[in-house]
DNA sequence: TTGGCAATCTGTAACGTTTCAGTATATTGA
DNA sequence: TCAATATACTGAAACGTTACAGATTGCCAA
């Protein structure tokens, strides 16, 4: 160890947070060789390697994000996109939940990046890319043919789609099977006598509208019931809206006795809209709803409900763009949600 | 303008993103007097400064946020420390996008930082400040001497807490008047005939349960009612919990005819005990509930509520945060939030 | 002995930004 | 006219990291 480096390194010691000059200096070592010996470099000898690790644990180093950052360009970041009007609620804190469980033990960090209404759902992808501010990207509300899955293909940055895109594209994505839910809630519906069924769907534009509506068309022809039309309303539509075109329809002649809902808090209107009617949930009419949280058995115990975890879905998300950033195939990193059968708390499974 | 300058900086040009050299190349000048010139400096000349302005607004000039946090130490990320198993959900949502909604339209990111059960409520907030990930922090479940609040004062890390605190420090905060919710709460009850109440309170050492059973011990004397004891559950409990305690409880001779709640949810559990012990809402008993979104009416007309608007509260952490790192006085950061009336739906207010 | 080679380690440069300590030019006061 | 000063700009250094291109050592084959 020569005169000059002990000298120019001797303030090392006294920086409020060590960095790898820091542990260059302590173990008597280049900044190099500390670098790449933390990183398990093969090239370094395995008691140095050994001994800088210790040293490193033992002072508590971090790596500086910045340095990182600014050198290789990785941000160690993944970034969750949102719409700060439509989504659902709890959805919000599970996905995020979900996704932090994924990456407690890793370096990265969740940045939630918001859009509104008025804006372009492209532009805050647009900023995320043109700033390299993430590695990866999670976005949700997904459409058959999605302008941000294929402009991020485009400029080749990991993503994944919570929902299915259908542009011949492949990527990452985790996804309920919306499909199945329609078909085993109908089929739940005809097999307790319904025969004229609504369906409250997602709003029209996003993938998961079609597979609801395609499972909800297929099995009435299947089980011979037919649909009443209310397409005017979906679950992004508010309460109030809902549950007065609930209402309306329940006044007429030929109105539904058994709804398919996609989200629970649009339940709760639906069934208020029944009542609004002066008719009665159970007797008049049924309903099975999606729910994410198990509370719907609280509101009222007729309802029939089929579960969706969000948690699993920010899980399986996060681990879809982590494997992608990894180097896995986009391909081998989709998944599909199998709903849960549905299930009711005062009637008996029959 | 030198033949050095333009050779080493032609490449600038043909790089991707643009940089502060990219400017200098592009305008003429030193890649100091463009940084300068962006920030509004006095000693660049008006005209170039606007010339700078203008070029770089063109070509979409962003600054790196590495190179500026690796310079400065500033990260521009505001960090909201989350309790990943306790956190209400709705609260989750709201507060993230009142966050969001204040930061949009500054260099601001939002990192959801999480910690679980298992963790001390210290460790994610001693990560955030011994790796400098943050320039500012929001915490919420606050405590009347609250471990997290001290060191962030102790380390100087600008920061805000939803709830109060009470140890003599100052810092911003913003808090719902839940001492005022309790009262109002009680009053509405007492108002409408109730004489024997039962508290639903947050858990035990965050400080707005002391706010709450202080308020509700208050009004109820002053109402001359008296209390039924509850406290072996709250609103941390789940559903399960309060529920059998609610039908355990309503199933004594000395049963309440009123319940407070603190928590939308809570409150679901609790009539669904009422009504297991084969008691009426209305009829029997009356709740007040708090709720941050407006359901609880869907579910029971007869319930009375209060509105929390956790979307405010999220603008006005984010805001006192924003504000502290800008060099206000922490003690001109706080702000309380007013509890709505209590908001009936069946029955008129008296 | 020499050349070659593997095993370890090292200094320098660069990422993009801001700060420090200037330098050149024009303007002012006497 | 000269010095002092204000105005407008500049290069170099530094933040912490990693990649590149060596450098040093010891060992072995020829």
């Amino acid at each position: 160890m020569d005169r000059r480096r002990t000298e120019n390194n001797e303030e090392a010691l006294a920086q409020g947070r060590p960095t790898l000059k820091t542990l260059a200096f302590m173990t008597g070592l280049g900044v190099t060789t500390v670098s790449r010996a933390l990183k398990d470099a093969p090239e370094i000898g395995a008691e140095t390697r050994r001994r800088v690790q210790l040293v490193a644990k033992q002072i508590g180093y971090r790596p500086n994000r910045a340095g990182v950052r600014l050198r290789t360009g990785r941000t160690n970041v993944i970034s969750l996109v949102l719409n700060t009007e439509r989504e659902i609620m709890s959805f919000v804190s599970d996905i995020i939940y979900g996704v932090s469980e994924v990456i407690a033990d890793t370096p990265y960090h969740l940045i939630v990046t918001p859009y509104s209404r008025s804006q372009d759902p492209l532009d805050p992808i647009r900023y995320l890319v043109e700033t390299g501010s993430a590695d990866g990207v999670i976005i949700s509300r997904t459409q058959p043919n999605d302008p941000r899955a294929r402009y991020m293909l485009e400029h080749g940055i990991p993503f994944a789609t919570h929902g299915r895109t259908d542009m011949g594209l492949v990527h990452p994505y985790h996804d309920f099977d919306n499909y199945a839910f329609a078909v085993e809630a109908v089929r739940r519906l005809a097999g307790i006598g319904r025969r004229r069924l609504a369906l409250l769907s997602p709003p029209v534009g996003l993938t998961y509208h079609s597979h609801t509506v395609n499972g909800f068309a297929d099995a009435l022809s299947e089980v011979g019931a037919s649909e009443i039309p209310f397409n005017t309303v979906s679950i992004d539509h508010t309460i109030e809206q809902i549950r007065s075109r609930t209402a309306q329809v329940m006044r007429r002649e030929d109105r539904p006795d058994g709804f398919v809902s996609s989200a629970a808090a649009a339940t709760l209107a639906i069934v208020a809209g029944i009542e609004d009617a002066g008719l009665k949930l159970g007797r008049d009419v049924d309903v099975v709803s999606k729910q994410s949280s198990d509370l719907l058995h609280l509101f009222r115990t007729e309802l029939l409900v089929v579960n969706e975890n969000f948690r699993l879905a920010g899980s399986e998300l996060a681990r879809s763009v982590l494997g992608w950033i990894g180097g896995a195939a986009p391909g081998t990193l989709q998944s599909l949600s199998v709903p849960s059968e549905v299930l009711a708390y005062r009637r008996s499974l029959d």
